[in-house]
DNA sequence: TTGAAAGCGCTACCAG
DNA sequence: CTGGTAGCGCTTTCAA
C-alpha cells in the first residue's frame, strides 16, 4: 500500500502525532524535529490521505461549486474565480481547498443530488451560482438540504442569486433589475419605440428580475402596452436566442431593438438577424447581459450590461472560507453599478 | 453530531454490516430487511460519510478533471460530458461519481499541484484534458505523479492530448494535424496564396500539431517559403487573436486568409479585422478550430474545423470508469474525420 | 515539546 | 442471509 503517516514517523524517528502536527502546522514543534519530518516526507514522497484526515477531523478541504451550465463562460468565469480564491492556502486552518465544480444543467433534481453528494464528502463549503429556480416545492427542498449541510458544518454561499427566504446564508448578488431597466431606458433615450425582449427560462430569479427592469423602463415611457406581445421566452442557450429573434420579427417586423436576457441568447439573436439579412445595429440594435468578452469581440455591434463575474466569484470564495464577514443583512451587492457597454445605434427612423 | 450508520442499524434493528450491504448493494440482502433499512435511512435523513467510506474501502468516488481554462467553452463542453458520463451510477461498483474540475490555467506547476491534491483525495480516476506541455522536465515530473496516482489505484485518462511517452495511459485524441492540413488545403484550393497563421502557445502539443498540418499543406503547394514570416504566436485567448491579426496585417497587408489555432483566437482576429475596416470573409477569410457553437453563430463568416468535444468527453469518462476497454495501442481517435464547416470565400483577386 | 492511545464511521472478512 | 469485529490512516486529547 501507499506510504502512511506512520511510515513517515518511523523514518523521522518521531511519533505519528508529531508528524501530524508538523503537517498541519497548528501546534508548536521544535525546528529540528520539524525539519526531520519534512525531509522524511520528501524522501518517502508521502501524500496525506484526505479521507482519513477528513474522517478524523470531521471536515474535508473540498468546496462545492454548483453551476447551471459549465459550458457557459458566464459560469466558467465565476467558477474559476472561486477556485483561484479558495486555492490559496488559508491562514487559519489547512492548506489549499479544492473546488468541486458540479454541473446541474439547470435541473432542480440534480441540484439537490449534488448537494447530497457534497454533504457525503463533508464539503467545507458550498457555493450556489447563477439564477435560482422560483418554485415553492423546490425552495423548500433546497432549504432543507442546505440547512442540513450547514448543520453538518459546511458554509453555504449564494452567488448570482438573491438570499433564500427563511435562511441567512450570505448572498453575492448582481442588480439585475436595475441593469435591465437602465439598458432599456438607454434604448428608449436613443429613440427606440419597438423593443423586443428575449427572456430567460421560466421561474428563474434572473429571468424575472431582468424582465421586471425592462418592463419598468417601458412603463415609465408609456410603452407597457406592447410589452407582453414583444416578449419571447426560452432558455439561456443560443438556439433560444435564434428562435426567439425569428419569432419577434414575425410578431413585429418593424422592430428596431432587441434586449436579450444574456449574451449567449443575444449572440443567437444576432445570428438569426444576419441570416435574415437584417443589419446590426443599423436596422436592429441587439443588447445582452453578462459582457462575455468574446461575445463583444465577435460582434462589436453587440451592447451588453457588464456583470462583474470574476469579482463575484472571488467574494463568494472569501465568504465560503470565512475570510470575509458578510454584512449584517447578508447581502453583498457586487460591482455596485452596472455598466452599459455602449455601441448602440438610434433606430433607423429616429 | 450527524446521523451515522450505527444509528440507522439500531433504528432498523439490524447490524451495521447489513446497512452497509444494503447501501452498497453489492451483497445479497433479504427484501424485508432491505426495506426496513431503507426506511430507517429515509426517516433519519442519513447521508453516508464519504471520507469514512473512502478510508475503509481505500477509494473514493471522486474523479478529477484537469482543464487548462475553465472559462473556455472548449473545456466546459468536455468537462460537462465527462461529468454526465461518470454521474450515472455504475453497474459494478458504487453510486454516481463526482467530477472535480480543476482549472490549471495552463500552468504546469498547478497541474502537478492538483494531481497531488487529487491523490490526497484518493480520486478514483483523473482525466487530463487539452493540449499537453512539451517540456522534458515537466513531462518527467508529470509521468512520476501520474504513475504514483495509478499505483494508488486511480485510473488515468488523457483527453485531447497524445499518449504520454513511457506510459500506457489510454488517450482520447483528435487528429489536429490532419484537420489543420485540410483546412489550409481547402483555402489553397479556393485560390488563397497569402495565408497568415495564428499559432497557440509555445511548447503545446496542440499548437505544434496544428501548425505542422498547416505547414504541410503550404509545402505541398510550394508555399513553404512565407510560412515562418506569416506565423504569429500567442496564447489561446482572444486578445492574442486580436494582437496577432494586427501583427499579421502589418507583416503582409495583402493577406487574404487567416487560420487560427482555435475559435477563441479566431474571434479575436475577427474583432481586429473589423476594427480596421476589413470585411470578413470578402477581404479576408478567417478560420479556426473547435467549432464552438456561439462562435459561428456570432460570426457566420467564420469557418471552423469541428472537433467532437462532447464525444471525446464521454469516451474519456467511460475509460475513466473502466466501462470501456482502451484499444491495444491505448489510443482512441475521436470523431474519425474532422469536418470543415464551410463558409469560406475565395480571395478577392482570385 | 513530544508520545500514547482513543476514536472518527465505514467496509469486509470470518463465523454462524 | 446476517452479525461480530478488526482495522483503514489520521487527529486530538491527556500525560509525561
Amino acid at each position: 500500500m501507499a506510504v502512511t503517516l506512520a511510515d513517515v514517523a518511523v523514518r523521522a524517528g518521531v511519533s505519528a502525532a508529531t508528524v501530524s502536527r508538523v503537517l498541519n502546522g497548528n501546534y508548536p514543534v521544535a525546528g529540528a524535529t520539524r525539519n526531520r519530518v519534512l525531509r522524511a516526507v520528501e524522501e518517502l514522497e508521502y501524500v496525506v490521505n484526505g479521507p482519513a484526515s477528513a474522517l478524523a477531523a470531521a471536515t474535508s478541504d473540498l468546496v462545492g461549486v454548483l453551476v447551471n451550465d459549465i459550458a457557459d463562460p458566464f459560469f466558467g468565469i465565476m467558477a474559476g474565480a472561486v477556485q483561484s480564491e479558495i486555492g490559496e492556502p488559508t491562514a487559519e486552518r489547512g492548506g489549499p481547498k479544492l473546488a468541486v465544480v458540479c454541473n446541474t444543467g439547470g435541473s432542480p433534481e440534480r441540484e439537490l443530488t449534488f448537494l447530497t453528494l457534497l454533504q457525503r464528502q463533508r464539503a467545507a463549503a458550498v457555493v450556489l451560482t447563477g439564477g435560482a429556480l422560483e418554485d415553492d416545492a423546490h425552495r423548500v427542498a433546497l432549504t432543507g438540504r442546505l440547512g442540513r449541510l450547514e448543520s453538518a458544518g459546511a458554509r453555504v454561499v449564494l452567488c448570482g442569486r438573491p438570499p433564500l427566504a427563511d435562511t441567512d446564508f450570505p448572498a453575492v448578488t448582481f442588480d439585475n433589475r436595475e441593469g435591465a431597466r437602465r439598458i432599456t431606458e438607454h434604448l428608449l433615450t436613443l429613440g427606440h419605440r419597438r423593443l423586443g425582449y428575449l427572456a430567460g427560462p421560466q421561474a428563474r430569479t434572473t429571468t424575472r428580475h431582468r424582465l421586471e427592469g425592462h418592463r419598468a423602463a417601458l412603463a415609465a415611457a408609456g410603452l407597457a402596452g406592447d410589452a407582453a406581445r414583444l416578449t419571447v421566452r426560452g432558455d439561456y442557450g443560443r438556439s433560444a436566442g435564434y428562435a426567439g429573434a425569428v419569432e419577434l420579427l414575425a410578431r413585429e417586423p418593424e422592430l428596431t431593438a432587441i434586449v436579450a436576457a444574456n449574451d449567449t441568447v443575444a449572440l443567437g439573436a444576432c445570428a438569426a438577424l444576419r441570416d435574415r439579412g437584417v443589419r446590426i445595429p443599423e436596422d436592429v440594435s441587439v443588447t445582452g447581459f453578462d459582457d462575455l468578452p468574446f461575445a463583444v469581440d465577435a460582434t462589436p455591434a453587440l451592447t451588453t450590461v457588464r456583470l462583474p463575474l470574476h469579482e463575484a466569484g472571488v467574494r463568494a470564495g472569501k465568504l465560503a472560507l470565512g475570510r470575509e464577514e458578510p454584512p449584517a443583512d447578508g447581502v453583498v451587492t457586487c460591482g455596485g453599478e452596472l455598466m452599459v457597454r455602449d455601441s448602440t445605434a438610434p433606430p433607423r427612423d429616429a
